[in-house]
DNA sequence: CAAATAGTGTCTCTAAGACAATATCAC
DNA sequence: GTGATATTGTCTTAGAGACACTATTTG
C-alpha cells in the first residue's frame, strides 16, 4: 500500500498538458475636469487604462494591462504586480470580473485569463503621472445600448485616438452580464468583452455604494461622492436623496473645502465598518 | 522586421512555467422531505454534493467534484464535464464563485482552481439516483455564525457522517465574501472555504430571486418556490408578501396540484424575459 | 448683491412587512 | 365538519424620488 508521501514523490504534475494563465486588469478612474467659467464645480469623466501593444500578436492594438501568472504568487498578486510593472499604477481593491478561457482566444496558444476590475483614485494617478517609462494611456469610456439591442463601447483619448467596439449581450445570469464581440475595433484579443463586463461589474457595485469611495481621497465632499456615482452609472441624482442614502456610510470631519467661490463644503470620510 | 506569422511560428509557449488549472463545483439542491403526519407539506433541506477521495492526497477526505481543464474546452465546459463524470449529474446554470490560487493550496504542486456553484433540480437528481457507479453523496448543509464572529460549516449525511469546519470572514468587498479556514475538518484541500463562498453567492443570488427557479421543475407551486427561498436564506417569509414580489416573475398555467388533502395549488411557470 | 454650490425640510408615492379573512380540497 | 394549505385584502411603516427652501462663500 502506497503512503501519501510516496504518492507525492511519484506524482509528476508535468505529465498533463497545462494552459498558460494570465490576468487582465481593467483599471478605472474618474477625472475631475476643471474647465468652464469661473466658479463652477468640475465635470467628471470615467476613464480606463490601456496599453499599446509593441509586439505581436495584436501589434499596435490597445490592450488591458496584465500578464502571466508566476510561480509562488496568487492571481490577485499577479494582477497587482503586472499592473504596476506596465503602468506604474498600484491598484488597491480588485474585483473579479470572470474567467476567459475560449481555446482560441489567443493566437499564441492555450492561454486563459482571469479578468479583474480595479479602482484608482485621483490621488494615485497624480503620484504616477511623472513616470515617462509608462506607455499607459487613460481613455474616456462610454458604453451604450443601440436601438437594435447591441452595445457600442467607445474609448477616446482627447481628439487623437478613438476606439469603437461593437458587442452583443449573451447572458445575464446571477447579476453578471457576459458579452459577445461583433467587432473588436482596435482592441486586442477579447479585451472588448472584458472591458464591457468589467464596466457592468463596476456599475452594479457603484449602485450598492461599494466601489465609489475608492475613487476619492481619504476625505471628500458629499457632492464629489455623488458625482462619482452619477458618472459611473450615467444617471443624475437629487442631492437631498443622495445625502440621505449615504449618511449612514460616512462620518463628518471638522474640515471644510474652502476657496471655491461659494459656500464651503464639509469634508467627510468613510465610516469604518459598524 | 518580423511579421506576425513569423512571430507566432517562433513563439514557444512551453518556454514559461505554467500552473495546472482545475475546476471545483459546489452543486446545491433542495430535498423535499415528506415526513410527519398525514397531510402536511414537506419540509425542505438544502444539500450539497461531495465525493469521497479514493486516492492521495487527502485520501478518504470529502471534496467537491471537479478536475483538470483539458485542451480545447472552456472552464465552464470543464466544470460541466467533470461534474457529470464524477457524479452523473448534469449541472444547468453555473455561477462563478472565485479563483483559488494560493501557491501551497494543493500538495501535488502548482494547481489553481476556478470555483463554481450550480443548482440541481429535484427532477435531475431522481434521474441519476440509480447510477451506482457514482461515489457522490448529498450532504445536508448548515452554515452559521458563532458568538465570537467565526463561522461553523456543518455537513451531515443522515446519522452516519458529520463534517464540521471552522472558518473566519476575511473580506467582503463588492458583495463577495471570502473566508479563511481555521479547521477544515474532514474536507479536502481548501474546499471548506470554497463551499462557504459558494453558499454566500447562492444566498445573495436567491435574495434577488435569481437562482430559486433552478431548484424546481418547469412548473411549480408558489409555496414550493417560497420554501426554496426560505431554505436557502434560512429565513421565513409571509406568503402574501412573497406572492406579491414574485408575481411579476411567474405566469399561471391552467394546471393544479391536487390530491394533497387540502386546497389544490395552482401551478406556475417562470415568465420568459420580458 | 449676484452667482454658484452646500445643505435641510417635507410631501408624495411605492414597496415591504404584518395580519386577518376567505377559499378549497381529502377525508 | 375538520384539518390543512391556498389565496386575497388591506393596514401600517420605511424608503425613494421630487421639489422648494435656507445657508454661506467670493467677487
Amino acid at each position: 500500500m502506497e503512503s501519501e508521501k510516496e504518492f507525492l514523490k511519484n506524482y509528476n504534475i508535468k505529465d498533463y498538458e497545462r494552459p498558460s494563465v494570465t490576468t487582465d486588469v481593467a483599471a478605472f478612474t474618474i477625472e475631475f475636469r476643471n474647465e468652464q467659467s469661473y466658479r463652477r464645480n468640475p465635470e467628471n469623466a470615467l476613464k480606463i487604462l490601456l496599453i499599446k501593444r509593441k509586439g505581436y500578436p495584436f501589434k499596435d492594438h490597445w490592450a488591458l494591462p496584465g500578464g502571466f501568472l508566476q510561480k509562488g504568487e496568487t492571481i490577485e498578486q499577479c494582477a497587482v504586480r503586472e499592473m504596476f510593472e506596465e503602468t506604474g499604477v498600484q491598484p488597491a481593491s480588485l474585483m473579479s470580473v470572470g474567467v476567459y478561457s475560449e481555446p482560441d482566444r489567443d493566437p499564441r496558444g492555450w492561454i486563459i485569463s482571469n479578468a479583474y476590475a480595479c479602482v484608482i483614485s485621483d490621488e494615485d494617478i497624480r503620484a504616477t503621472a511623472g513616470d515617462d517609462a509608462s506607455q499607459a494611456v487613460w481613455f474616456d469610456i462610454s458604453f451604450e445600448q443601440t436601438q437594435n439591442g447591441g452595445y457600442v463601447l467607445t474609448l477616446k483619448n482627447g481628439e487623437d485616438i478613438t476606439i469603437t467596439s461593437l458587442l452583443e449581450e449573451v447572458d445575464s445570469r446571477f447579476g453578471k452580464t457576459t458579452f459577445q464581440i461583433k467587432d473588436p475595433g482596435e482592441l486586442a484579443f477579447d479585451h472588448a468583452k472584458i472591458i464591457a463586463s468589467a464596466l457592468t461589474c463596476l456599475r452594479s457595485s457603484a449602485e450598492k455604494f461599494e466601489a465609489i469611495f475608492d475613487f476619492l481621497p481619504e476625505t471628500f465632499t458629499l457632492t464629489a461622492l455623488q458625482k462619482v456615482q452619477e458618472t459611473i452609472m450615467n444617471i443624475s441624482i437629487l442631492p437631498a436623496n443622495f445625502r440621505r442614502k449615504v449618511s449612514s456610510m460616512v462620518e463628518e470631519t471638522d474640515q471644510y473645502l474652502t476657496g471655491a467661490g461659494h459656500r464651503p463644503a464639509k469634508l467627510f470620510k468613510r465610516k469604518s465598518n459598524r
